[in-house]
DNA sequence: GGGCTAGATTGATCAGATGAATAAGCGGCA
DNA sequence: TGCCGCTTATTCATCTGATCAATCTAGCCC
């Protein structure tokens, strides 16, 4: 059975059995949701807490990974275990693996969630972005002016770190951290990489290069309308692009 | 350190000493999207697996264990371990576990997100909401209708799970598994409580309940912009009431 | 042929031991 | 006195072996 204490347990499945490390994703959930333990705190050390939990301490380990991985904790050798920030951008991060495991028949829904994601996103940075937001959006389109222009044999690594980096800027500036680290798991390396290799056409690139500069100039203008349109329009083009070039599939 | 397989890792990173459970991770991961592992697929049997992977299988049950919990594995006492479906449901419920660890300062931001998300489904639930989600969506409202003519001591746990039921079959009609996941996982029970928690009043339940019928209607007259609207409206009203009664904090 | 039991398979959990990384305390030196 | 380096203790990381429980399979009995 898939580990019960994280799928959303209706009430009646609390009476059912609990695995060992249920009970150990329970009780420190519990300890932080209580105040017991806050961003930042230590907590016991293994054997202490294994006991306290009345589990072994390979069980606590295991439940302990768990909460790592999730972001939740954070474990240093040689000196203890810390419950850490709890941040959006830390306990969202995680999403981005199961994305990368979404069956390809999935894809376009989630491409469809990160542009309804991404647009609105630009329409609030439009609003909130700081000038020195603007400015980093600006140097980062500006240092690919000059890589597109090369001609055929494009830097494709340097112009998607660029893409990548566009839209990360854009995303901080809609001022919500629950929605820039969203688009961040639903649009990270894996996706990009995958969305990039639709993109050999060098005209696509250039186009999508003009779309990002109309998009930084709605939002230094500060126009939540042009800036939602635009977003939107560039990532339906983008995805269109790569629906028409749907084969291709590397690994790692 | 938090373990790495899981957050971004830039490409530097990846020189980086990993630790046992992250060649778990990323393993499991490879096979999967490789293709060497489907859905449904059965894994090695711990021994083969952490003597293939290289590592002992306490090691291996760590990394198993967190791909349990994400919804990637599934393990079945006396039978093996296999890979779930990996729908967008499955993969993305843990997320609400980590929405409930969301520091209370952030609670806002998420519920913004949620109203995006919200909102632009039941737009598209307008559009692609079948005739039979559409009963089940009426059935639901029309069961809570005598509930909250009952007077003052309102059966809030019921009208609560009608609550959930109704969003969610909004969501699902959007037709979009994973824009209806990640409702689910922004929306679930424990947020849901915390908000009902702040709706003691009796007539704001009953104008959440109208509230409802509106959204049905514009979803059976299949108009999305009124059906956006109306959504959108509602989460930012619910948001208000619980905004104004901020206090009350429970555990369990 | 159908149902039942015994053995094999496999994950769940525990206990113990060793190694590695870090922190803290201590003493020596300028 | 103040700073640096070493030693020691603490703590997590990992491995190994064992026992228990659940499940499946195969063979037996009726």
């Amino acid at each position: 059975m898939t580990t019960a204490a994280i799928q959303n347990e209706t009430p009646a499945a609390t009476t059912s059995s609990l695995s060992q490390t249920d009970v150990v994703l329970q009780g420190i959930k519990h300890m932080i949701t209580t105040g017991a333990l806050g961003p930042g705190s230590r907590l016991p050390i293994e054997k202490d807490l294994a006991v306290s939990l009345g589990v072994s301490r390979g069980s606590l380990r295991e439940g302990v990974r768990a909460l790592c991985i999730m972001g939740v904790l954070e474990t240093r050798q040689g000196d203890g275990t810390y419950v850490t920030s709890l941040d959006s951008s830390l306990l969202l991060a995680p999403m981005g693996f199961m994305v990368d495991l979404q069956a390809p028949e999935h894809r376009h829904d989630l491409h469809t969630v990160r542009r309804i994601l991404e647009s609105e996103a630009a329409a609030r940075a439009a609003l909130y972005i700081t000038d020195e937001q603007l400015a980093e959006a600006a140097e980062i389109l500006a240092e690919v002016s000059p890589l597109i222009v090369a001609g055929d044999n494009l830097d494709h690594e340097a112009i998607m770190e660029a893409d990548i980096a566009f839209h990360h800027v854009v995303a901080q500036g809609a001022n919500n951290s629950a929605l820039s680290a969203l688009i961040d798991a639903l649009a990270n390396r894996t996706q990009r990489a995958r969305m990039w290799l639709g993109l050999h056409n060098h005209g696509q690139v250039v186009a999508s290069h003009g779309e990002h500069m109309a998009i930084l100039g709605a939002l230094k203008a500060h126009h939540p309308d042009r800036a939602r349109l635009l977003m939107g329009h560039h990532l339906l083009v983008v995805e269109d692009y790569v629906q028409d070039q749907p084969a291709l599939e590397e690994d790692q």
